[in-house]
DNA sequence: CTCCAAGATTCCGCAATGCGGAACTCGCTT
DNA sequence: AAGCGAGTTCCGCATTGCGGAATCTTGGAG
């Protein structure tokens, strides 16, 4: 029995323990694959799918195949390129149907645009990144695609330092020891720096994104919390600097603020139980 | 042994003619587990994914390991219920950053908006539904969440009119022949109407929607075509009845038609070619 | 029109990988 | 303590995915 159980590891070099994985690894490169449809050109040649994942083009061919009898892609019938297929669009508007925060604040954030100018995002923590959600404002949003759906990194934007600041210590430090890419000359990119903004946020209850991320935009944000008092999103109104001058801030962030403890309680958090905050210092 | 190449075709029994499938099986069933997680419930524990994909607990526990690794799926750490992660948003999102139709149609919906009442759609044809790929309007859209992803039916809508009547017989012949749901009094759920109401969406060049998906809704929709000439999406203004009236409706409808025919001109459409070819014997 | 090359698709024997019953672990309740 | 229910891990078996080679399709170039 040795001889059948070495078939087993197959790897007698060390290098590849050969663990017993829980995933199934031909479903995780057709999930490479969808990742790849997601990427930017709008769709791909059999060949090109098959050199970037590395798989011989058979392989390649069978995993679009699937993707497409699962309905995630297709195939053009002309030039027999795959390009993702609108399920993906379907699916992913159900992660936004579902979500807790999402619907919590669909109409908070409805009622805030009415007296607020500008653009009021939500966004949610999602691994390295904050994940934005819905936006709602006044319609001048030609600067962008589809933000719902995209991710931006927590360090350069409002929303990003206002989750970051309410977040334990392991996320933090995860994050700080990144590499922070700059986008302006005013983004922070040294992690002392960083720590010492997330300090500030705490103390003074909401984030300041002072054209950290796109030069011309200011922008305030506050936390969104779970019943269990960490923060999982945050609110944010950006404007024109001109717009949000600095005497202006304030009153913005007392907007923001309440709007998000607004969406914190409908999504379970409980203000009462707040030995951990002194963060909401204005109350 | 014999018993080796028998087990190759495992049915004797000719029931199963096993034919080689060319896409992956174990596969196809992760992508079932991801499709019920965009279903309603925010969260499942496995036993009832296991129940509803009808796998042995084991093999659910799998696919969910693999969603899961593949970053599609996430555990709540406390209750150990699965759920759709951000990943499926971001993926999504990326299907209409690349749509060509959605890229075309974003500013000229925009510019649409300004001078149109109630709200304006895209939706474009997948399957038999059609699906909603973006919306721009007053802000009063109180009654909806996230209707970008949604899918509704093509019988029914004032977008689904558009399009279904520039398709080729073949779709249309699938769709009629389908049951068509009742949702309001007025919905056409009769093939032989529903055929009759295409001709003459085809005539007047553009489909009325007349409070036949929602009570007290009415909604004009043009077609947008793609360089091949058949439609592919189309545009639609949607308002309450007393907006829209019945007087009104020519205008709006010359506006959609307008805004459609630029997204066609964008997305490749030369409407020189007006005549309704797939004649060119040249091919 | 004919031939050719590039790309996509299908074929098929081999063995790696997914399968699932059984055993185990971890919280909760009785 | 013991029992229960839900999730997780183990591990031998055989199904199913693998991929090189053969085949089919296309769209130019001659």
């Amino acid at each position: 029995m040795a001889t059948k159980s070495a078939a087993k590891r197959p790897a007698p070099n060390a290098s590849k323990p050969s663990r017993r994985r829980e995933s199934m690894s031909s479903t995780l490169k057709c999930f490479e694959a969808f990742d790849l449809l997601a990427q930017e050109p709008y769709e791909l040649p059999l060949a090109e799918i098959a050199a970037r994942l590395q798989q011989p083009l058979t392989t390649a061919h069978r995993l679009l195949a699937t993707l497409t009898e699962a309905g995630f892609a297709e195939q053009d019938p002309a030039s027999r390129h795959y390009r993702l297929a609108g399920k993906a669009l379907w699916a992913g508007a159900a992660y936004l149907r579902n979500s807790p925060v999402y619907r919590a604040a669909f109409l908070i954030m409805q009622e805030a645009a009415r007296h607020c100018p500008g653009l009021i995002h939500l966004g949610a923590l999602h691994g390295n990144w904050v994940l934005y959600l819905h936006t709602v404002g006044s319609p001048s949003r030609l600067y962008l695609y589809a933000d719902t759906g995209e991710r931006r990194t927590l360090h350069a934007t409002g929303l990003g330092k206002a989750i970051l600041a309410w977040q334990p210590a392991d996320v933090v430090n995860r994050i700080v020891s990144q590499k922070l890419e700059r986008f302006t000359k005013r983004t922070i990119c040294s992690p002392t720096e960083l720590r010492e903004e997330l300090r500030l946020t705490r103390q003074r209850g909401y984030a300041i994104d002072d054209e950290e991320g796109v030069m011309g935009l200011r922008c305030v944000a506050a936390p969104v919390f779970d019943r269990s008092g960490i923060s999982v999103a945050a609110l944010s109104i950006s404007a024109p600097v001109n717009v949000m001058a600095p005497a202006a801030l304030e009153g913005f962030a007392t907007d923001i603020r309440e709007a998000a403890m607004k969406v914190s309680v409908q999504i379970g958090y409980r203000p009462a139980s707040s030995n951990m905050l002194s963060l909401m210092g204005a109350k």
